[in-house]
DNA sequence: CAGCTTATGGTGGTA
DNA sequence: CCATAAGCTG
């Protein structure tokens, strides 16, 4: 074995094989949990530490921030000398840095605006009006993926317009025609453009496209099988030059094809590259044989795949079980029963897992969870900067730092309420179009132009675009000048005003966005400094493109702190610690300056990751999240729930083989995140929308060899319907599906009210939930949970009057017995 | 202009 | 069934 600074002989022959070959095309196909993160840590450690290449030579390049958070953490401990320099980031905040080099050069100045998903549909919404499009004859989300679709295929709004055979598509390239304008008049960019607009930038501009393809001699590119065609492009323009490439993924793992992903990509990785060398990592540490036997049977039935087969040293462990409910709330109700169980004998909650297909199920898991009283914890809910009054707060902000920022403008107009009515925002849009202003410019137009907008409205409209002006100007603290801005928009004082329970809560929101300011402020407090000598080495001409490493040695130069892994590496204000620009673009002087150096920055970081998972709770909980949000984890007990023709293999729309085959690379993935135990649930009769349906058992779970499984539960008697029977269900007319290759069974009337058959026919539950209902007493210190309130505790009962105050929102309400939505977790 | 009622539609979710 | 968006009334 080599000398290395690396542990090579921890690692397997295959492992080994791909960290040692760091010269030309590298597939590696990497199985589920199959050391796959550890291949592409000890690779690049290996580079550099055995092979001279530095740092700032290295891309690396991830599909979640978490992911590369992750890498960077872990390359951390492995390169005594740091990764300053090395970017290991995702593509979308490759394309920022990238982009805010050279905007331009495209017609954008370096502080262009980054328009989230809401923006985005903001836009297209507001164009679709103004274009006379009824959005009831074609939908908003259609018209939106019908352009990323096209945008992503390389295709202009002109070619899509010559190319339309249907009226949505012709409507939909109109639209795409003007939402281009206007995002460029905007000075703004989606998250599609940061791709495609990385990828026009090198097109026209090979002397960008050769700035980078000297500088990095080495690039991995991590989930390949994820990528799209644009992502796709860009990795080949990047690594022409070298030819130094490794992609990872997993062909089985690929899941994301409704967003563009196209798994040909990964397919035909050695068709791109002849030369490529191809390693499969198949030997399994994560799950025991059983699960991997399970996935391995049903994954096997896909036809587009490349042949493998994860194998474990590890032994069986125990088979799988799978449980067959009455319906949804007895399966959420055996699944927590399951949860209590394991956890009495010594499981962490925290080491459980719930996935489900669609996030609808959660609904019922959750509250037959909270019922049993059993701790949960739900990923990737409502999330944090998805708050309308975080978006508020945020637009406030991209407002300071690009006032063409349209969409962001129209939106904070009038928040909170200042009279300025849509009637007044239509005048202030018509001006705008007549003298080809931004918004924001002709609001102040029309503030100094009398008799256009009433008094009232001129002043108002006065009062909010100095505030934007002068905050502008505010320098210092970025924490303070966050809150001086907000203080301005005067979104917290009528908040307070308010005196309800909610708007409490949305205030204490906006602190929690403050300190999350701070916070910031706090991570990167060198970034100010930094920036600032830079500026000045600039000034003096210290610095061009050849001299980046110089730079660097130098220590002139440095990156942020190893110890922020997480967001390093993603702020593009940082990129030119490592890649100066030759000049400084003459706008983006003339822009400065913009409030706090801190505050584009702290923008940037926002609206590159909408994930807020790390403030999330720390207390034991079974974690429930959809089979999406579960790829890349792991958990020693993982249970699936819903393995239902129709829900999952989820056929809502077409029988198309390529989806199918989607939805069993899913229940793969769902498989393989299993440690010790798996679970698969499902459920005789489910209600969706109001009607209840009979499925018959998925086909995944078919498709496992009987030597893996143990059926349980209501149907482990026999699927042929008796198991079911017996137990008085209704008529009997569902379970009779073998789960063959038929799906969606027997469907309900609309209106399955609970009329006296299927009240005392219904397995005990429902009974007695009306039971409990009318009976269930509560005293003072009761534990209990509100529908919409959630968690809190009993101060007080009397009569049919109970007094409980809420942790959530800290209020005390009073509470009819019997009426309110409230159940009692604990005394 | 704002709170309310009624209509509507509803995989998956990162950047 | 339930959440959100568009329409109506005070």
């Amino acid at each position: 074995m080599p000398e290395s600074v690396v542990d090579l002989a921890s690692l397997n022959p295959a492992q080994r094989e791909a960290v040692l070959c760091t010269e030309g095309p590298l597939l590696v196909l990497a199985g589920a949990g199959s050391g796959k993160t550890r291949v592409l840590t000890h690779r690049i450690a290996h580079m550099i530490g055995d092979e001279g290449v530095r740092p700032w030579q290295v891309l690396a390049i991830t599909f979640t921030n978490k992911a590369a958070a992750e890498m960077r953490e872990r390359l951390g401990t492995l390169l005594p000398g740091g990764t300053r320099g090395m970017w290991v980031c995702t593509f979308h905040a490759m394309g920022v840095r990238i982009l805010r080099e050279d905007a331009e050069l495209l017609g954008y100045r370096p502080n262009f605006s980054i328009y989230d998903d809401d923006d985005s549909k903001r836009l297209v919404k507001a164009i679709m009006a103004d274009l006379d499009i009824d959005p009831k004859q074609f939908p908003l989300n259609m018209v939106r993926s019908k352009i990323s679709a096209a945008k992503n295929a390389l295709v202009s709004p002109e070619e899509m317009a010559g190319q339309a055979s249907d009226p949505p598509t012709e409507k939909a390239a109109r639209v795409y025609a003007e939402l281009e304008r206007r995002l460029l008049r905007a000075n703004a960019m989606d998250f599609d453009d940061l791709l495609v607009n990385t990828l026009a930038l090198f097109e026209r501009h090979p002397e960008v496209l050769a700035r980078y393809q000297d500088r990095f001699l080495q690039i991995s590119v991590d989930e390949y099988q994820d990528t799209n065609h644009v992502q796709y492009k860009i990795t080949n323009l990047l690594a022409q030059k070298h030819q130094n490439l490794m992609v990872v993924g997993d062909d089985d793992q690929s899941i994301y094809s409704w967003r563009g992903a196209d798994i040909q990509n990964i397919l035909d990785f050695e068709h791109d590259y002849p030369a490529a060398k191809v390693v499969k990592l198949q030997q399994n540490y994560r799950s025991t044989g059983h699960i991997l036997a399970a996935a391995n049977a049903v994954v096997a039935n896909n036809s587009k795949r490349k042949p493998k087969r994860l194998f474990t040293e590890e032994g069986q462990g125990e088979p799988i079980h799978a449980y067959q409910a009455s319906d949804e709330r007895d399966e959420g109700r055996w699944i927590a029963a399951e949860c209590e169980k394991l956890h009495t004998q010594g499981t962490s909650y925290n080491d459980m897992a719930v996935f489900y297909r669609t996030n609808a199920q959660s609904r019922v898991l959750e509250d037959m969870f909270l019922r049993a009283g059993v701790p949960y914890k739900i990923a990737g809910g409502t999330r944090f900067f998805d708050r309308a009054e975080i978006r508020d707060v945020m637009a406030y902000l991209k407002l300071v730092v690009n006032p063409a920022d349209d969409v962001s403008a129209l939106r904070v107009v009038n928040v909170p309420r200042r009279g300025i009515g849509a009637t007044s925002v239509k005048k202030i849009q018509a001006y705008a179009a007549r003298n080809g202003l931004s918004f924001f410019e002709a609001a102040q137009a029309c503030v100094a132009e009398a008799g256009l907008l009433s008094p009232k409205v001129r002043n108002a409209l006065a009062a909010w675009t100095s505030g934007i002006l002068e905050a502008r100007a505010y320098d210092g603290e970025l924490s303070r000048v966050v809150e001086m801005i907000i203080e301005k928009s005067g979104i917290l004082t009528a908040l307070e005003a308010e005196s309800t329970v909610e708007a409490a809560s949305r205030a204490e929101n906006i602190k929690e966005f403050l300190l999350i300011a701070s916070e910031f402020a706090e991570d990167h407090d060198d970034v100010a400094a930094t920036l600032e000598s830079l500026a000045q080495l600039r000034e003096a001409g210290a610095l061009d493109a050849n001299e980046a490493q110089e730079a660097e040695e130098l220590g002139l130069l440095e990156e942020p702190p190893a110890q922020d892994p997480d967001e390093v590496g993603q702020l593009s204000f940082f990129s030119d610690l490592d890649v100066p620009a030759p000049v400084v673009p003459k706008e983006a002087a003339a822009v400065e300056p913009v409030a706090s150096a801190m505050l584009p920055a702290f923008m940037e970081w926002l609206a590159l990751r909408s994930d807020l998972d790390s403030l999330s709770g720390q207390t034991s909980a079974v974690t429930m999240m959809t089979i999406h949000s579960a790829k890349g984890l792991e958990f020693p007990v993982v249970f699936v729930a819903g393995l239902e023709e129709g829900l999952f293999p989820n056929l809502t729309y077409d029988a198309d083989p390529a989806k199918l085959e989607e939805e069993r690379r899913l229940a793969y993935v769902a498989i393989t995140r299993a440690r010790q135990r798996l679970y698969l649930t499902y459920a005789a009769t489910r209600r969706t929308y109001g009607s209840t349906q009979a499925n018959p058992r998925s086909r995944f779970v078919n498709e496992i060899p009987e030597s893996d499984i143990r059926l349980v539960g209501v149907g482990s008697a026999g699927f042929g319907g008796t198991g079911w029977e017996k137990r008085g269900d209704r008529r009997g007319t569902y379970g009779s599906g073998q789960g063959s290759d038929m799906y969606g069974g027997a469907v309900f009337g609309s209106r399955t009210r609970s009329t006296g058959g299927s009240v005392a026919a219904r397995p005990a539950s429902a009974v007695r939930k009306d039971e409990k209902k009318a009976a269930e007493t509560f005293q003072a210190g009761d534990r209990v949970s509100h529908k919409t309130f959630g968690a809190g505790v009993v101060l007080a009962a009397e009569g049919d009057v109970i007094e409980v105050r809420f942790s959530k929102s800290g209020q005390t309400k009073k509470l009819m017995k019997g009426f309110a939505p409230i159940v009692k977790i604990a005394n």
